[in-house]
RNA sequence: GGGCGCAUAGCUCAGUUGGUCAGAGCGCAUCCCUGAUAAGGAUGAGGUCGCAGGUUCGAAUCCUGCUGCGCCCA
């Protein structure tokens, strides 16, 4: 059975398709799992990708640790669940199915069905389930490609509802329902509760946004500011002077704020007075922001307050109040004529009903409630001192009102659009421009318009639709976090991996407010909350079997489609406090309860689902996940908090044991991958198909895939804990550094071993009588593998991969087998031929396993190679695919602290002799007479004479010789660093440098040995004595004539640089095999091919040197016949030039 | 304003029981190799390990304060 020949060129790409394919026939992947049934669980907890779109290849690198540890433990003899999990419900999938319809509101979506708005809501939750299928699938093409071994949906199952594939689906039945099981814990710990806030809104989506959601919204847009004028009421000619960024919601103005603490100017202006805090009068708003350019485009700087006085005809200052002065004057607002500001409680009467029960207001209308207030957070820095209170418009406004007991008006829709009862507002949208001028037309009628500026800010905008937001008073459903310590308390159960993630969540703990679980719209959970329209009762339904119980209408019709709207919305129950009816409120709920319930979804948790396990055998034995891992940034708040409180509400305990947190994917430069600024990647792309991006100055950079394996590495070599820069320069660096060394090492093993039918089943050589070098090699391998099982079981790969890099850079690539080419060369079989080729194989072999779980492609393909070609698998002892292997167990015989030294040492000798070559401008091929060596270690010694032949070797010396410290080996002077003593010194420094360049060889060493221990040395110079500290001079050291030194740490060489002719022809000679291989490579011959060669030189010097070594020159380039006539037309030729000489060669295949 | 993290060579980063740890890669310089070849190798220059204190025989590593940056929260 003959070792395959391996092309030294990688493609990466085409391999892994390959490999694909022998997976997919050979059912690799069922065979793991057969061959671990029973063993030790293992579990790991998938959490769900976002099936809305193709995975990029920033989903890689979670994707990447899942399958590495994965594969570790099934290699460790672990029974794993392999399941994977997508997240399907949301608004996020809503968002896309709208713009692929375009459809541009909720009401467009409740038109789908022109006139049906139950059809049309159906028909939309229709639509976002196929999207996610849609997806689901392309994740899962994607995720085999990236060689993820998971349970994953076939064919078959895309049939099949969510609840019956192999995949979890957070829209599965299950899920749902037993996050309904989660709520009905909350309430009956009365923990859900309804209430209104003034939150920010996308009139687009008609929905709230969470303070999570705004913060990805951020854009800096610039608004039409105002500043009006509100006539004080008891003051005639006074008015306070308010500054909005928002004019529209001066319709919903309901008070005035002032700093008590702040002095306010009473100016006169045109006979009339105003109040205005006395910073802000003055204060240069925004300058820094124009300063930095962080400005809007086409908006010109901000005036200060005093200018726009000054420009409008003046004004004098002629008083000074305190804040706290003003609170309780009224004042008139700008829109007190409409119906809005002159209902009690507020407006509209639904608000204003809630009002008076919650207890909110005072039963009084806006215009009867105008009145200054205090509020703490009143700044000087912009505007004028005094804000204008909407409690209907905004969060702070809101509580301040509660606080004041202001009745609120809240004029808008949930499109944005403005109620009846505002006037000329209504009916239009808040934020069209339309309004803005209509509310200033109003203002000037009224004399109450002072002056209108441009003002750039960054303001929010929806994170979907890139909407700007609004803010309304608006009901939503939360869950009372007041048991936040019960979670803190078993967040100490879990191992965080970066460590501060403990930190980090109990601190999101500590301060997180209560849980928003609802959204007002139509993809997601149903909310199992049912109102009862009569009496406001409220009850929370815990399954579906309760909901069948409980149903007193459309269980009939809704009985057989999953718990999603709007099939849910038609079942209705009994109230228990009236007796009347109760609907499902039409909220959806928040997509982390989706996320977070699947330690028990997915784990037979649910007994209403699994009735055969009313014991919960599985779950037990499943739960808690030993294992998650994702990205962290955002996850504290949402999917670990999640996971961690709802396990916490149902067992009080942690659903999973050790978290593996990793930071972001960004491009090569650092730069946030964006598709917009062309710098993403695709993952396709990057795996197999090739892409291109645009660099930082702009240019578009076509690349070669990767390849699976190549991203895997780079991501798995990181540190987790820090942002990965990602790219074609590091992709290149790494396949470069470490896979094709490793290719070509196993290339050069197996091309050889196949031309000498090295057979793997051969009784191995005992290690006796293998060379040290051989026992070097796999000693150090046994230390890989500690490390690698070690630093595996920590889950970290980093350092696994870093000591792998390491050991086939520097160990087994550029030492062991350049060291070792030629004892595979040699053409005769012999015992130590057949002891390289076994430790090649083995150390090759044993790589292959310990890589197999982070790169399993190129692992494979070595495997089957080195294993089902190399060796046959006919005898049934070993697994026809790598990744049934056992992982590697290191051998403890195996290992030779001793050995491991010495060879460090020897790669520092080597080191410092290419040191002293280089500073004498020697080529190494050109062969010297004598390498000294000099250590006061008797470990170096040692080292020295056990590898004397490599040493040798590498360094091409003749001989080598070790002298002890007591003979002086070279001479040290001390010279001065003129840049540092020169200014210290001045006038007196050529002194002090004509008494160093006088001082005898002795003084020189003794000063140089006191240098060396760090201490300082004192001179005489003229009649001072000057000391000198160690940094300020050099220690040179110098080698006796024709010899130059090089030394570090300890170990000095010396090495001999006089080349006499018998060297100086030696060093030819080697010249001429190099050019003979090179023509052989020119002339395309086979390794292993003969040759008949000629060659031709008149220089004497070339001649001699051709005929002293011409049987070197004939066995290095295996030449059989010497031509003494030039070849002919047959032959491959050239003339090449050695020291100046010129050289004829001509060869042909023998 | 509070929390967390980071700060090591021009760039990107390794460096956990505090003791040859001052390192790697890229870039740069000089050179080598030319059967790993649209690769590879060697050598070299380059750092007060953010700043200031403290603990210790000894600190890049532990503690405190400060500065700067990032993220989160308010």
């Amino acid at each position: 059975m003959p070792f395959d020949k391996v092309e030294t060129t990688l493609d990466l790409p085409a391999l892994e398709r390959q490999i694909l394919r022998f997976w997919e026939e050979s059912q690799a992947f069922e065979k793991l799992r057969e061959k671990n049934r029973g063993k030790p669980k293992w579990s790991f907890l998938d959490g769900p990708i976002t099936a809305n779109n193709p995975m990029g290849v920033h989903h890689a690198w979670g994707r990447t640790y899942k399958d590495l540890f994965q594969r570790f433990k099934a290699m460790t003899g672990h029974e794993l669940r392999y399941q994977n999990g997508f997240d399907c419900q949301g608004l996020w999938v809503e968002v896309e199915v709208e713009k692929e319809l375009g459809l541009r509101s909720k009401q467009d979506i409740e038109n789908l069905v022109p006139g049906d708005k139950f059809a049309s809501i159906d028909r939309f939750v229709q639509l976002c389930k196929q999207r996610v299928d849609r997806f689901a699938r392309i994740q899962t093409q994607q995720s085999i490609r990236l060689g993820y071994w998971m349970d994953w949906d076939r064919e078959e199952d895309w049939h099949k509802p969510p609840d019956q594939r192999r995949s979890y689906y957070t829209m599965s039945e299950e899920n749902n329902y037993t996050i309904w099981h989660f709520l009905k814990r909350c309430h009956q710990r009365g923990l859900i509760y309804r209430a209104y806030d003034a939150m920010p809104w996308c009139p687009r989506c008609a929905v709230g946004i969470s303070q999570m959601e705004m913060h990805e919204g951020y854009e800096r847009v610039a608004h039409r500011a105002v500043f009006v004028k509100f006539p004080l009421r008891d003051r005639p000619g006074e008015n306070l002077l308010v500054w909005t960024t928002t004019p529209w919601t001066l319709s919903s103005n309901v008070a005035c704020a002032v700093h008590p603490e702040l002095t306010y100017l009473k100016i006169r202006h045109q006979d009339e007075f105003y109040y205005v805090a006395k910073g802000a009068f003055t204060y240069p708003r925004l300058e820094e922001e124009f300063r930095r350019k962080e400005w809007v485009e086409g908006v010109p700087k901000l005036k200060t307050v005093e200018q726009m006085f000054r420009e409008r005809g003046g004004y004098e200052v002629v008083g000074e109040v305190r804040g706290r002065e003003m609170l309780g004057w009224r004042y008139v607002g700008p829109f007190d004529e409409l119906p809005a500001s002159r209902e009690a409680y507020g407006f509209p009467a639904d608000i204003a009903e809630v009002a008076k029960q919650q207890n909110w207001s005072a039963a009084v209308s806006a215009q009867e409630a105008h009145r200054v207030i205090a509020w703490d957070a009143v700044g000087e820095t912009e505007g004028t001192g005094i804000v204008h209170i909407a409690p209907g418009c905004g969060a702070e406004d809101f509580e301040l009102g509660k606080r004041e007991k202001l009745p609120p008006i809240a004029p808008l829709d949930e499109q944005g659009r403005f109620l009846q009862g505002v006037g000329p507002l209504t009916g239009m949208l808040a934020y069209e421009p339309a309004l803005t001028e209509r509310v200033l037309d109003w203002l000037r009628h009224r004399g109450l318009l002072v002056a209108t500026e441009l003002y750039p800010h960054n303001y929010p905008h929806c994170w979907r639709c890139k909407t700007e937001l609004l803010f309304r008073l608006v009901d939503e459903w939360y869950i009372r976090m007041d048991w936040r310590d019960e979670i803190m308390r078993v967040c100490y159960e879990v191992t965080w991996i970066p460590e501060f993630g403990l930190q980090r969540e109990l601190d999101w703990l500590r301060n997180m407010g209560d849980w928003m679980i609802s959204k007002k719209r139509y993809w997601g959970l149903a909310l199992p909350i049912w109102v009862c329209e009569q009496c406001g009762w409220f009850d929370v339904i815990g399954g579906r079997q309760e909901l069948r119980e409980r149903a007193i209408a459309g269980w009939e019709q809704f009985e057989g489609h999953s718990p999603h709207r709007p099939w849910i919305d038609l079942v209705k129950i009994r109230c228990e406090r009236c007796g009347g009816v109760a609907a499902r409120i039409p909220d959806v709920g928040n997509p982390w309860l989706d996320a977070g319930i699947v330690p028990f979804s997915t784990m037979r948790y649910n007994t209403e689902f699994h009735p055969d396990d009313p014991n919960r055998t599985y779950w037990r034995t499943w739960f808690p996940a030993d294992f998650i891992t994702e990205c962290f940034p955002g996850q504290f708040r949402n999917w670990f908090y999640a996971l961690l409180a709802m396990s916490t509400m149902l067992v009080q305990r942690a659903p999973f044991r050790t978290l593996l947190g990793h930071a972001l994917v960004r491009d090569q430069d650092g730069e946030e991958m964006h598709k917009s600024k062309g710098n993403a990647i695709p993952f396709e792309g990057a795996a197999d198909e090739g892409y291109s991006i645009v660099t930082k100055d702009g240019r578009t950079l076509t690349c070669p895939p990767m390849g699976a394996d190549l991203i895997r590495w780079m991501f798995a070599r990181h540190n987790p804990a820090v942002n990965i820069n990602f790219g074609p320069r590091p992709a290149e660096e790494i396949r470069n550094q470490f896979f094709l060394k490793l290719w070509n090492t196993y290339a050069f093993f197996s091309n050889y071993a196949r031309l000498d039918r090295f057979d793997p089943k051969l009784p191995p050589v005992p290690m006796q009588r293998r060379t040290e070098m051989d026992r070097w090699i796999l000693s150090d391998l046994q230390l890989l593998i500690q490390t690698a099982r070690r630093e595996l079981n920590r889950y970290n790969a980093m350092n696994v991969c870093l000591e792998v890099e390491k050991f086939v850079d520097e160990k087994l690539s550029n030492w062991y087998v350049r060291r070792n080419r030629r004892r595979f060369w040699k053409s005769e079989a012999s015992e130590d031929k057949l002891a390289a080729y076994q430790t090649l194989y083995e150390v090759l072999l044993t790589l292959c396993k310990l890589l197999a779980p982070i790169i399993p492609f190129t692992t494979e393909a070595m495997y089957q190679n080195l294993v089902v070609r190399g060796r046959g698998i006919e005898d049934g002892v070993l697994p026809f695919s790598v990744h049934l292997c056992d992982y590697p167990e290191p051998n403890d015989a195996l290992v030779d602290p001793e050995l491991s030294q010495d060879m460090a040492t020897v790669l520092r000798v080597v080191s410092l002799g290419l040191s002293a070559r280089n500073a004498a401008k020697i080529k190494v091929r050109q062969p010297l007479a004598e390498l000294k060596i000099q250590a006061a270690e008797e470990q170096v010694r040692r080292a020295v004479e056990r590898f004397r032949e490599p040493i040798v070797e590498e360094l091409n010396v003749k001989q080598l010789t070790w002298v002890p410290v007591t003979e002086q080996l070279v001479t040290y002077r001390v010279e001065a660093d003129a840049k540092q003593l020169g200014p210290k010194f001045g006038a007196q420094f050529p002194a002090l440098l004509k008494v160093l360049s006088q001082a005898d060889a002795l003084q020189h060493e003794t000063w140089a040995h006191h240098l060396r221990h760090g201490n300082s040395i004192t001179v005489d110079v003229g009649e001072h004595a000057i000391t000198l500290l160690p940094s300020e001079l050099q220690i040179v050291t110098q080698a006796p004539k024709g010899w130059v030194a090089a030394e570090e740490r300890g170990i000095t060489v010396l090495l001999d640089t006089r080349i006499d002719t018998a060297l100086k022809l030696e060093g030819l000679a080697r010249d001429v095999v190099r050019h003979v291989q090179n023509l052989r490579k020119q002339a395309n011959l086979e390794l292993e091919d003969r040759i008949v060669l000629y060659l031709h030189a008149q220089a004497p010097e070339l001649q001699a040197a051709l005929q002293a070594h011409r049987d070197y020159i004939g066995a290095e380039t295996l030449t059989i016949r010497w031509a003494n006539q030039p070849l002919g037309n047959n032959a491959a030729s050239t003339e090449v030039k050695l020291d100046g000489y010129p050289l004829r060669i001509e060869l042909q295949k023998a």
